[in-house]
DNA sequence: CTGAAAGCGCTAACAG
DNA sequence: CTGTTAGCGCTTTCAG
């Protein structure tokens, strides 16, 4: 434990000084490679090489005023439910921005005052204000929700995870999953199992989310002139109200199958299901959403909806640098059509 | 869409005109304002409030040489396990960061080329050598890993989750969670419940992890006079192999309980108990490691070792910001205790 | 306690 | 195509 600095990076420099050419030659050989003579820029980046010299971000970032960083806020993590997505999203979204030249930099909203409803916003602020991030990826679109419309009046460039809900018209481009589709499909893939009576298990009705997932479902029954009276429930997204609400069901309309909007939700039945001697798939076809860990693991393996996460990223950052760019983005926004996972829930025989 | 120019943050010099002082008397009411006389502060802090100044981190990363960046390497997820442990861990580290003053940049392994070993190293180089970090969060600390003495080669700062298995004299801080507790506290109340034969179902032996938590199975078994003859079983650390492994162990030595070594080993057991027709808890007992999001919902709820995430986070920034202070950290590392989330899969009767 | 000057490492503008 | 100059916003000397 003697002298413990680590040694100090090179600099432009000295890159310059090995080389035999100025800084600003070395500037243009990473920067603009083009403008030099093919000799010239062998050499320094020769030079670059034998220093193992990368430009220092700092200088960088206070010169040209991109930090080639993205924040994203992490909500707080949900323990008892089934949605670890964030995890697979966020893997998804550090691959996609590492190809665009860009890291993701992870912020919190804020102290957590006891009695207060946290500040959302205090995170956004703080790294707005000290330059500190390019752009934000905004994940929690739900209603009312009022991270994109402040950002949106403080002109800070952003990419929506979610549908603008609450504002047909806020004009920020946006990267979703079609929930519809997903629930068709799982309805679909249901129907052409022999289910007729198959309910749905969703949220509360302020849920846009919800709604669209459940939209879906509706879809596929009337397709097949399926009547669907008294065979959907909207519950909290918890494990216990999915249990309460599957087996009331059960009592009163004796389905044959649920379609979820949640992983949560669609482990709630299956505990109902064991509860009661019946086995998922077999006896009961149970479909989830999201495609959750749990639902890859749990017997006898969750069906489940699964959205393209990792294409999700793609766009995402795709739309962030065409936003940074200042090109025009589309109006509309990306709807990405979420596959189906198949497994033993929906298993018949 | 006219002027989408986001306005420019107020810089020292606008807080400085506006208070009616110098720049440095800004950056002092910043930095150290006890040299600044309370009524010029008050004025100066004023000033800073009404412009909603906030310093340019480029300008001062650049300055200070400090970045207030941790980098943390995000491993590749992995599907059908049970281990989602990192999404907790994650939101711990990035909260227990802000505590401190700093923020987490998250970045992977540089590309990964077919038919080669993706590069552990890459992401932790360029980050380096751009000064882009501080310092960095090591996780993946299982034996013949190359990242921690390669950073200490280099004499880059960090702090690693994980003991340094491969090297006892290696000499950087650590925070870790002790698994033979976690499996004694297990297998102690698997005890309680009256189970007397209890089978080990863990990771291959030249998992350094694997055996430090066999050993609480083992201690615990011991400290009762109670024989471990082929209750022991060694495999990968997968779904299947839990299950294989579990259905044998059951046929060849007719254990009543298993205390597992990750969740997904346990999982495994699961499966194998509904392909019988058991019942997890009153029939046998079943016991995970992690307390994933799985563990909580799958029914009929897994007891698991649940490591205290948030302690270890808090240990990870608190010996990071004493070795940024060049203060001597304690030599032995930090060592914390895991608790038991006690679910229906060890119910009896 | 407050003000003036220097410079962290880089790149955008210019001059050669 | 290459070299010189200036300055991004901040903090750290050093004088007053």
């Amino acid at each position: 434990m003697v002298d413990d600095q680590p040694p100090l990076p090179p600099t432009l420099a000295d890159v310059a000084e090995l080389a035999g050419v100025s800084r600003q030659t070395v500037s243009n050989a990473i920067n603009s490679p083009a403008l030099l003579r093919p000799e010239t820029l062998a050499r320094v980046q020769h030079a670059i090489e034998a220093l193992g010299y990368a430009p220092n971000r700092a200088a960088r970032h206070l010169r040209t005023g991109s930090s080639r960083l993205i924040g994203l806020r992490m909500s707080p993590a949900q323990e008892f439910t089934a949605d670890a997505t964030m995890d697979r999203f966020v893997h998804a979204l550090v691959e996609a921005s590492r190809e665009a030249g860009y890291h993701v930099l992870l912020f919190s909203g804020g102290p957590v005052v006891a009695g207060e409803r946290p500040d959302l916003l205090a995170g956004y602020d703080a790294l707005l204000r000290s330059t500190a991030v390019d752009a934000f990826i905004v994940t929690d679109t739900y209603l009312g929700n009022p991270q994109a419309s402040w950002l949106a009046e403080r002109r800070a460039p952003f990419v929506a995870f979610g549908r603008p809900w609450d504002d047909e018209t806020s004009g920020h481009p946006w990267v979703d999953v079609d929930g519809a589709a997903g629930t068709r499909l799982a309805t679909e893939h249901l129907l052409e199992r022999g289910h007729q009576r198959i309910a749905w298990l969703g949220w509360r009705e302020d849920s846009r989310l919800g709604e669209d997932r459940r939209a879906g479902w509706e879809q596929a029954m009337a397709a097949r002139g399926l009547a669907t009276d008294g065979l959907a429930v909207r519950v909290e997204d918890t494990l216990d109200a999915g249990w309460t609400a599957s087996a009331a069901l059960l009592d009163t309309a004796a389905p044959t199958a649920f379609v979820c909007a949640s992983d949560t939700l669609a482990i709630g039945v299956l505990h109902t299901l064991v509860a009661r001697g019946l086995r998922a798939g077999p006896d009961v076809g149970v479909v989830g959403f999201d495609d959750s860990q749990v639902a890859q693991v749990v017997p006898p393996g969750l069906t489940s909806v699964r959205p393209p996460l990792e294409q999700v990223a793609v766009e995402l950052v795709r739309a962030l640098r065409r936003l940074l760019a200042h090109e025009p983005h589309q109006a509309e926004g990306v709807l990405l059509t979420p596959t189906l996972a198949v497994r033993g829930s929906t298993a018949r025989g």
